[in-house]
DNA sequence: GAGTTTGAAACT
DNA sequence: CAGTTTCAAACTC
């Protein structure tokens, strides 16, 4: 089977891509004490920050509760309320293309869920945890499967699943770390830390950014794509209502930008928003696509119209918000969904924001009348909305459905049109000018090589920039991509339970019990983000998630947790497996929840052609070793000092003093629980000081080279560009010069 | 680059 | 759980 018992749902580790979750061991936050839906958590004392386990399934299938302050005011025909645990609202109205319905929200505190009439079949109950897990799939509109939207964000992750009306799945995945921006960077209160989102899709190449930022009023990416075809945006920021009861606030906003009609949507997107604000920078010619929010199919005319779903998890009473507003016409396909929240892929502007603030939503207050003409709309629940996000969904047109034999999970492939043709590369870089917000930085998929990782380079492949003041002010994330593309498998994600997070990316769960035949996939940032090896560090599955505590560190998470220093800028090396099929733990990739990409492997399996066989594998490994795909290397309280190897070590002739040693490697001291025999590798020992030294000097020596280098080349260029132009011309020996020049630095100073 | 060493992972 | 085998990385030459 490729799918997960769901017993494993509890086995996952809250770290699975983030090995610093322990550090968040510090401040046990309120846990809700069961994610059941119907306590109540005050969310005003869960941090965003907080890895919950808590998942917030929309409309599952489970009885719902707290209907009681459910306030519906869709017109649509069907509605469907959801049951939010701590009080937390969730709205979801879609309006067809004929008459957009305004979808009121209820402004009791408790959390009420409407559903529009987009959503069709939405029977199940919405259920949203006092986490902010929020997770939004949509299920293909083949009819025979149930659609679902599901955002989910833990803590620092967001899943967006949706299935175009062609049955084209479309799934975002944000990692925890995401949500946990760096927070010396930020308003340097360390519970606050709002995260921003960005997922950015422009002209032929989709472009897909996230952006952590740690103030709460944050601008969302905006990307402007020469041809406009599609704009991804995701903004989400968390901000931990401490005391102050400060606002939690996430949007999400998804638009489309229509070809040739769509305009509206910018207009939204850019208006500014207090106090954050998101800013999408589409080029003039083609404005955004209307916005579709559940199944509605904006007809070409409705390109103003925009869907948004705003989620506002207010902290008492947390409110969920999401306003579908999409001319569809009645001929459009897809629009049974069965599942609570549909998000039309193409064409449709979902805004989903979340913002906690003690004041109470008033019903009306969403004034997202689904009229197509409009722009987007933007619903305002319990207060101004402050944060936008906006996620162009491909259209039909630029998603392509990937069938994987044998795979369970539909991928799908948004492809930018491009103006020449194909494009396969993600070329043109985006520049992020915060690097703070690295964590969620856009991230671009190859179709073909694609390696799960984060970029640690910045800019490469999405220019995103943002403000640095991560406080109040807007960010701007502008992307200007040629050719990017983007593969997500995508499940419909009934529920979603606790420590997903540690699952192996890729990996299916089967329903759980009572939630009916819908299981769900996990899905690692990595499968999102998929960028040009050279930008990008790879993530590791669960480092990535972790709180990250630098910026670097947010790039990847080393094999084991390692802090920054080596996650600077390496991408993982690649394997040279031969037997393994790339499907063992013995290959680091694997390992580390990663594919396959420009690796030297033989008959590598791990990869999106052998999903089936991958997933089977990975379930092998967590029958073997549940936290198989845990982080080695744990944290911690007190630091790195503190870390250690879970299993320990059993070298026996290396003294513990090579990278043959796992502690060794993590530059970790071993510990008691290690079986090492003759180790050297404890604090005292000269052997592990002379080494430390040596391999100290060794990296001074480089960077003075590589300093050195720099100088020079500086020089010389500038040398060549006093000079008259004649010498430039007969540069033929500049590059021997700076070789030369290069060279001199005496290497062995050190 | 080929071959050896090493220890984790996998297997029995 | 212990012993053995397999495997791929680390290391040496």
């Amino acid at each position: 089977m490729d799918v997960v018992s769901p017993d494993l749902n509890s086995i996952l580790p809250d770290e699975i891509m983030d090995t610093e979750a322990i550090a968040m061991e510090e401040d046990p936050p309120n846990e809700p004490p069961a994610p059941s839906v119907q306590s109540e958590p005050e969310p005003a004392q869960v941090p965003m920050e907080i890895e919950v386990s808590e998942i917030v399934s929309l409309c599952p299938a489970t009885a719902p509760t707290q209907k009681t302050q459910a306030l519906t005011t869709s017109t649509t025909t069907d509605s469907t309320l959801c049951s939010i645990s701590s009080g937390t609202q969730l709205i979801v109205t879609s309006a067809s293309s004929a008459g957009l319905k305004p979808v009121a929200s209820s402004t009791t505190q408790s959390s009420s869920a409407v559903v529009g009439q987009g959503l069709p079949k939405l029977s199940a109950p919405l259920t949203l945890p006092a986490n902010h897990q929020l997770i939004l799939s949509k299920v293909a509109a083949d009819g025979k499967s149930p659609g679902t939207t599901v955002l989910k964000q833990e803590g620092q992750k967001l899943l967006v699943t949706g299935l175009s009306k062609s049955g084209q799945p479309l799934v975002l995945a944000l990692p925890h770390t995401w949500s946990k921006p760096a927070t010396s960077q930020g308003t340097g209160d360390g519970k606050a830390q709002p995260t921003q989102f960005k997922v950015v899709t422009t002209g032929a190449k989709p472009v897909i950014g996230v952006q952590a930022v740690t103030s709460t009023s944050q601008l969302l990416g905006s990307s402007t794509s020469l041809q406009a075809q599609q704009l991804k945006t995701v903004q989400i920021t968390k901000k931990t209502p401490v005391s102050t009861a400060g606002p939690m606030i996430t949007k999400l906003i998804i638009t489309k930008a229509l070809n040739s009609k769509g305009l509206t949507g910018q207009a939204a997107v850019q208006a500014p928003m207090v106090p954050g604000r998101v800013l999408s920078q589409t080029t003039p010619l083609t404005p955004p696509r209307s916005i579709a929010v559940g199944e509605a199919v904006s007809t070409p005319q409705n390109i103003s119209s925009s869907s948004k779903v705003a989620i506002s998890p207010l902290k008492s009473p947390s409110k969920l918000t999401v306003v579908s507003v999409a001319s569809q016409p009645p001929n459009s396909p897809q629009k049974s969904m069965t599942l609570p929240i549909n998000v039309a892929l193409g064409q449709q502007i979902l805004t989903v924001q979340q913002t906690s603030t003690t004041s109470p939503v008033k019903a009306g207050t969403s004034q997202s009348t689904a009229q197509a003409v409009k722009p987007v709309q933007t619903v305002a629940i319990g207060g101004t909305p402050q944060f936008k996000t906006i996620i162009p969904l491909a259209t039909p047109p630029n998603v392509q459905q990937i069938q994987v034999p044998g795979s369970r999970f539909h991928y799908v492939r948004l492809v930018t049109a491009t103006t020449g043709g194909s494009t396969q590369h993600t070329a043109s870089p985006s520049t992020n000018t915060n690097p703070s917000i690295q964590p969620g930085k856009p991230m671009m998929m190859n179709t073909a090589a694609v390696r799960m990782s984060v970029p640690i380079v910045p800019a490469q492949t999405v220019k995103q920039v943002v403000p640095k003041p991560m406080t109040s002010a807007a960010q701007v994330v502008t992307t200007s991509q040629t050719q990017q593309r983007l593969i997500m498998p995508a499940t419909p994600l009934p529920q979603i339970q606790p420590n997903l997070t540690n699952l192996p990316p890729g990996t299916v769960l089967a329903p759980a019990p009572g939630a009916g035949n819908m299981g769900y996939a996990v899905l690692p940032a990595q499968y999102v983000t998929q960028i040009p090896q050279s930008a990008f560090v790879t993530l590791a599955s669960s480092s990535g998630f972790s709180a990250p505590t630098s910026i670097q560190t947010q790039a990847r998470l080393p094999l084991n947790g390692l802090s920054a220093p080596d996650t600077t800028s390496r991408p993982r090396k690649p394997c040279n497996c031969t037997k393994s099929q790339c499907l063992k733990l013995y290959c680091d990739c694997f390992a580390n929840g990663e594919f396959c990409n420009n690796c030297n492997c033989v008959n590598c399996f791990n990869n999106l052609d052998h999903e089936s066989e991958r997933l089977k594998a990975i379930k092998a490994c967590l029958d073997r070793n549940p936290v198989a795909f845990k982080p080695k290397i744990g944290k911690g309280k007190e630091g790195e000092s503190d870390r250690r190897h879970s299993k320990g070590c059993n070298c026996k002739k290396s003294g513990c003093l090579k990278n043959y040693c796992e502690c060794y490697e993590a530059k970790i001291m071993c510990s008691s629980i290690c079986k090492c025999v003759g180790c050297k590798n404890f604090e005292e020992s000269p052997e592990r000081k002379t080494l430390m030294h040596l391999a100290d000097a060794a990296e001074v020596r480089v960077q003075q080279q590589t300093a050195a280098k720099t100088k020079l080349s500086s020089q010389i260029s500038d040398l060549l560009t006093r000079t008259t132009p004649a010498i430039t011309s007969g540069g033929g020996n500049t590059e021997s010069l700076i070789n030369l020049h290069t060279k001199a630095p005496p290497t062995g100073s050190l």
